[in-house]
RNA sequence: CGAGGAGUAGCGCAGUUUGGUAGCGCGCUUGGUUCGGGACCAAGAGGUCGUGGGUUCAAAUCCCGUCUCCUCGACCA
């Protein structure tokens, strides 16, 4: 019990100290390492095996609504970045720019892209030329840099991965419907894969993207109260458009600009689960996501025949599509209790010589740390499944319930400034004002996050003129 | 970019105040006993003390410079 406690004090106090907690937890699970480069990370096995399942339920979700995969190059023309005003003001203090290849002074520079849109617009522009060539929708897996000034792993770094989906239509209609139809199918991918509630809804003049008519975006309420900004659609007009020459002939035969838009998620989402589910033991993950699902420990295993029960268990639950794995480590099986429970693993199973003389096998599960010795072995794929799935809706709710209960609908600057203190999102009338949005930024440093849709609220919490809209305001990473 | 903190064995740290043969824990290797909540015994391997200069008979330790990382703020997926 000593050594228990001692393990657990390797990881800050998830209360107390959070960021620290965070730190720890993703260091020590083997996620992620820092690089030699300031601000950059290496994925780990552990931490990339997320992404990859990250990825293959995202990109599934993509082809299923007709999108096609591509790849566009890394470096971009300094030229291309300065065809769109506002795109280059708001992204010039933080790109890379390679100045020198093979020896020599480039002629232009190139940009290390921050984000696709000024090379797609140029390949998409080439590209289409008929109304019968739109709509052209494309999404690229790769990695982009923005040059930030503090960094932490997942959260923020110089260089992350992502997905950028980039869609050309004929009209703004179709491409504002693709807009929202992406943040519903990222709202979607947050509950049923991550087992994370987020808000989503649309982004403030001030927190658009650069270059966009309009910004729509998910948060995610992380454990402390502050809000992710969890992944972002961006409805352009034809800003980009015209920028890149992106012309069709329509069916009248007159010559017109597209319209597009663009989506995105990065491995910030990694960052988002674990300070979603994560507690003082460490983390835990969503099952849909988790690497190891199931991991097998077995108790007293030079015993004759727990070795291979274990072996056999493992592989009947990986033809049951399980991500199952036998821990036959030398290590004690304490040791791999609270390895795997720091690492996250949501079922562990223990199997020893009295669970195998009685047909039966012990199941831990990770959110709840229940313990229950009573599941039949000859039946093991079926609750296995029925457990994890379980999970799933058991982390969804209760991540959930702590997101209602924490937003309160406040009428004032101090009221607002107090319930983000005690870790609440702050829900609150807004006249649409900027001045009153940076009044509140400044006076409790918490920031519009996104409109609500269910607009209530009737007067400005700032200057009490009449409210056009309803805001969730909170501190945010 | 501002304010703090830290660079000594793979990891975590002590040693620096007051200069004098580089240490501890964990991990690692080998052998053995263990195994139902971080087991134990024995024997080993492993370090130009971030880096450059200076002071000194002598520097991890004092002085000057420099690089990097972490945390917190201002800016951002």
């Amino acid at each position: 019990m000593a050594k228990n406690e001692q393990f657990v004090s390797q990881i800050a106090d998830i209360e107390t100290d959070f960021p620290q907690w965070y730190t720890d937890v993703v260091l020590k699970t083997k996620l992620v390492d820092y690089g030699p480069v300031k601000g950059t990370m290496v994925i780990r096995p552990y931490g990339y095996a997320i992404w990859e399942n990250i990825q293959r339920e995202l990109d599934a979700r993509f082809r299923e609504a007709g999108v096609e995969n591509a790849y566009f190059p890394l470096l971009i023309p300094l030229s291309f970045m300065t065809k769109e005003a506002e795109h280059v003001e708001g992204f010039a203090p933080e790109v890379a720019v390679v100045t020198h290849a093979g020896g020599e002074k480039l002629q232009e520079p190139l940009v290390v892209r921050p984000t696709s849109e000024t090379i797609i617009g140029h390949m998409f522009g080439k590209w289409v030329e008929s109304w019968r060539d739109l709509p052209l929708r494309q999404n690229q897996w790769c990695n982009v840099m923005r040059w930030e000034k503090t960094t932490r792993p997942f959260l923020r770094t110089s260089e992350f991965l992502w997905q950028e989906g980039h869609s050309v239509y004929a009209t703004g209609e179709e491409a504002e419907r693709e807009t929202f139809a992406m943040l519903r199918l990222y709202g979607e991918f947050a509950k049923t894969v991550l087992c994370m509630p987020v808000l989503t809804g649309r982004k403030t003049e001030k927190e658009k993207f650069a270059g966009a008519v309009a910004t729509y975006g998910m948060e995610a309420m992380m454990h402390d109260g502050k809000s992710l900004q969890s992944g972002t659609t961006h409805y352009m007009g034809q800003n980009f458009a015209k920028a890149f020459d992106v012309r069709f002939t329509d069916k009248d035969g007159t010559l017109k600009y597209g319209y597009t838009m663009s989506y995105g998620v990065s491995t910030r989402l990694i960052g988002a689960l674990i300070m979603t589910h994560g507690d003082r033991r460490g983390l835990v993950l969503p099952p849909p996501v988790a690497p190891v699902q199931v991991v097998i420990v077995p108790i007293a295993a030079k015993k004759e025949g727990v070795l291979e029960a274990c072996r056999s268990l493992e592989a009947r639950l990986k033809r049951a599509g399980v991500r199952a794995k036998v821990d036959d480590s030398d290590n004690s099986p304490g040791w791999k209790f609270n390895e795997w429970e720091m690492k996250g693993v949501p079922l562990r199973v223990e199997l020893g010589p009295r669970d195998i003389e009685n047909g039966k096998m012990t199941v831990f599960r990770r959110d709840t740390l229940e313990k229950d010795d009573g599941y039949a072995l000859s039946d093991a794929e079926t609750q296995i499944g029925e457990l994890l799935r379980t999970i799933c809706k058991d982390l969804y709710d209760r991540a959930e319930r702590r997101m209602r209960e924490r937003i309160l609908t406040v009428h004032s600057p101090e009221e607002l400034l107090d319930a983000v203190n005690r870790g609440n999102f702050a829900r609150a009338g807004w006249c649409g004002e900027r001045a009153c949005e940076d009044r509140v930024k400044e006076f409790a440093q918490a920031t519009a996050r996104v409109l609500d849709e269910n607009h209530t609220e009737t007067v400005c919490l700032c200057c009490g003129k009449p409210a056009k809209h309803t805001v969730f305001f909170a501190r945010a990473y």
